[in-house]
DNA sequence: CTGTTAGCGCTTTCAG
DNA sequence: CTGAAAGCGCTAACAG
């Protein structure tokens, strides 16, 4: 039995046009009539064709939200916090996972526009271009990360990757650590771009500098932690502290680390990116840049939830800056020669395999 | 300008129909039409309306899969094969994660059905009861882990926990752990019970037995490990090894067993289960039971093609078994209390931090 | 306050 | 092989 508006306004004995306001909540609807018609949808357990609904009213009350891998636990945590957004103004999210598949991309758009989509978040961190693109076409309206909207359809989100960087690189340049490596992600990545761009400006901003070959290139996975680990260690010269571009990378390097014997931090000390919930399971719990995934994921659906429910906002609007910041843990110590330098003038052995530490915390939030 | 296919229809200059056809690949369309007709829908761009599409053939081309929590890292590696296989065969993947959060899981079988969707794999592990009984009564083809398929349009997918974690155990034994403790997952969750009363059956079958101290009931999250391993650590005796219902526990255990100063395996041996791509990258790597994901979701996927492009798949057939299956890492080794037996008859020291290890792999595997 | 009715954009007979 | 026309289930005027 299949059942539709028509068959629940038989049975309740009125017309379908009040079993619609009934259920849209319309206050014209009388209410014993209303309790009439609730109770029958609610027997048969009516469930209305959003299809229809789209079809007919040009609104299909579905978000659409574009991430990037799923496999990296950034992505699943704006996930998760943008759905209960969508739960809570009784908007549908379609997901979409970008991989590096080559028309995944294409393909996220065609479903976003087949279904007619009110909005999209594009929170792929840097391949959106096309997106944009297809979006502003159709007259989509879409939130970014860090574009100029150029048009008021597009909102964007911008993100300060310097202000944690440069808490980071302080923090390590204050333990001690001057050969301070950086892992950066893809290169054609705008996101990977910033964060490296940001990193070279903060060592330049303390005169320290940075050896080429402690600049490496991964892609934001584990792996690539690993590989660019194993490099540096094969390097002529060690860096003493590596700041990695994501958490990901983080954790594949201090796995290499302890492949090769490496204790963190005593012999090395690792910064990551991102401070996903991971960060704080690692052995040793990762110092790491805290972008806060909810706040991003938040301030995008708002973007979206802005443009769409007042027809005039014509003005383009910037939807504020995320702030990144850095988060203390105990992937960081007091660089080795100055370790060894303390070991020295003080002789006595500091209990077990505790390294000093350093409470910069208030220092660097000033 | 809004297109539809009239629009279409009438820059090519054919009747709506004609245009539906050459969309829909109809082999009758005399292919000079057919590509002028497609010529126009390149140019402007145009993507069909899902929603009327489904709304007059009665088919969505959509797929729910319906997950826990994203946030643990073996869901988005289903999701990433599941939408992968939706791409190849061109349906739309609809995802829903189903939190703790009440309400949520009532809310994704609406969206489920809402959205008419042709079939929907409920991959919660656990608590898919009132989901399977709200798709039955619409009869939307359903697949779901561990079921009794009481009828055609719902598929089963077995899972074998026992042979992966008799493979866990007798790996413990062997290594001559007699203290072996479990760490399992919520009490109310179907698959937790059953590798905990797989995990009980195998220690019986060894003859060995375990303290009620031993039996630790998390939640699946490292918060869970990390208070498990507490437990454990306060307890009256202490094992020497635990096995975990899932890697994020197994995660929690090392990151406090790191707290506690315990070595691992030197100090203590670690199992977990599921064998998510984080497992090759704790510190020491992890020994965990595989359960492939990819399988998982390929498995689910076939289930529903087959429901639903075969109009009589009558028989409510099963969808084969999942096997689970050891995978030997690096933080398993001998029992303290055999190491130091063995260090008493082999005086000489074995290098740095390595401990000495089995390579039982072929045995077990047999 | 409630009912009637005209489509939304598409697929699918049924005629030509 | 192509076109005309009848809806799919719903909302939103417009009447009553």
């Amino acid at each position: 039995m299949t059942m539709n508006l028509r068959e629940i306004a038989s049975r309740a004995k009125v017309s379908i046009a009040t079993v619609s306001r009934t259920i849209n909540r319309v206050p014209t609807v009388r209410p014993a009539i209303a309790r009439r018609v609730q109770r029958v949808i609610d027997e048969v357990g009516y469930y209305p064709n959003i299809h229809a609904r789209a079809l007919v009213s040009g609104r299909s009350h579905i978000f659409g939200l574009v991430l990037s891998e799923m496999t990296n636990p950034f992505f699943p945590e704006i996930a998760q916090t943008f759905e209960d957004l969508g739960f809570e103004h009784k908007y549908e999210v379609l997901l979409s996972s970008v991989t590096n598949n080559p028309g995944r991309l294409e393909m996220a758009a065609r479903r976003m526009i087949e279904l007619r989509v009110d909005g999209v978040a594009i929170l792929t961190f840097g391949r959106e271009d096309a997106l944009i693109e297809a979006f502003r076409l159709r007259k989509v309206p879409a939130v970014a990360i860090d574009v100029e909207p150029s048009e008021p359809l597009l909102k964007t989100l911008r993100i300060d990757y310097r202000y944690g960087i440069r808490q980071a690189v302080q923090h390590l340049a204050a333990l001690g650590h001057t050969g301070i490596a950086f892992v950066s992600g893809p290169a054609h990545l705008k996101t990977a771009l910033a964060r490296r761009i940001a990193f070279q400006e903060c060592i330049d901003e303390i005169g320290l500098r940075v050896s080429p070959e402690f600049l490496i290139e991964g892609d934001h996975t584990m792996e690539a932690g690993t590989k660019a680990m194993a490099a540096l260690a094969a390097g002529s010269v060690r860096p003493s502290a590596v700041i990695c571009s994501n958490d990901m990378t983080a954790i594949g390097v201090m796995r290499q680390a302890f492949e090769l014997s490496l204790e963190i931090p005593r012999d090395l000390s690792v910064v990551g990116f991102d401070d996903t919930h991971f960060a704080q399971f690692t052995t040793p719990p990762l110092t790491t840049v805290r972008m806060s995934q909810s706040e991003i994921a938040r301030t995008a659906f708002q973007a979206l939830l802005h443009t769409v429910e007042t027809q005039r906002s014509r003005a383009s609007r910037d939807f504020g800056t995320i702030k990144t910041e850095l988060v203390l843990r105990r992937s960081t110590g007091i660089a080795p020669d100055r370790l060894k330098r303390i070991g020295e003038w003080n002789c006595q052995q500091s209990e077990g395999r505790e390294t000093p530490r350093l409470e910069l915390q208030s220092v660097l939030r000033k």
